[in-house]
DNA sequence: TTAGTCCCTTGCATTTTGCAAGTGTATGGT
DNA sequence: ACCATACACTTGCAAAATGCAAGGGACTAA
């Protein structure tokens, strides 16, 4: 197979990291991953607040792309932790990358681990039959 | 004005930088004015093909952000060149990081200098009354 | 039972993207 | 004058991606 079917846009390289990671969430599960974070919640609690049907399908994109891994931590229910791939730890570069530019240039940025509280933020009880009860009224 | 209002997401360098950059064309964008491209055709005409309306909407935003100037290079009829700003050179360092782990990861990427006919790509001549005769039929 | 946690999925409205064609201003050739 | 072409965009519209809110299954603890 030839160049021209072989690669989406074009043979570049930065063209096709950013098929795979270019968009607004992508590298904000792996800068996730890459600070410890493992499961689900956890990624879905980090302060930018990833929706969580697009946690789960980057979460899935990753994994087929080779960057994450998922592997089940306990049974019963069964759940599953994420963690990165050697290609996914080579991200890190492209992060630090960004973390300076930003630095520099976007007054007022941060990097995660000098933000409030760890850069957690809580997450609401959401899913109780008393929080849906009040919501119907 | 405290934090959450200043940033959209949260105040980490990396969110920031992807509320500006990080979609599939705006660093391919950067990456063509480093290789010395100037001109709105010239960025067209690249291998990817950005769909003309999306390029003009990427410079304006590169422009608003401090990345890219917009200055006229001549008269009747007015002509602009896009260059970059040192805002938008130091993103130089985010592109090579991405080539370095696209070349390592993604088997037969290249960078765009390595790439057939100098990256470029012929135009069709598309907007003359005999072309778009023969498309009416 | 009831409440709560965890990990997702689903429905749907809004926004972004992408394709194709059109527009306005100019130059060069005949 | 007329035609072809170039350049730099703009416009219209369909398709895809995003984001919000809610739903749901599997389990634990009270």
């Amino acid at each position: 197979m030839d160049t021209a079917k072989r690669f989406a846009r074009s043979a570049c390289a930065i063209a096709n990291s950013l098929d795979i990671v270019g968009d607004k969430w992508s590298l904000l599960v792996v800068r996730d991953l890459l600070h410890g974070k493992r499961t689900y919640g956890e990624l879905a609690r980090s302060p930018e607040r990833i929706p969580t049907n697009l946690l789960a399908d980057r979460l899935e994109r990753l994994v087929s792309a080779g960057i994450v891994t998922r592997t089940p931590y306990q049974q019963r229910p069964v759940r599953y932790a994420y963690t990165l791939t050697p290609k996914g730890r080579a991200l890190g570069d492209v992060l630090l990358a960004f973390v300076r530019w930003g630095k520099q240039y976007i007054p007022g940025t941060l990097t995660l681990k000098q933000a409030p509280a760890g850069g957690e933020v809580a997450a609401p009880a959401a899913n109780s039959r008393r929080a849906r009860a009040k919501r119907a009224g």
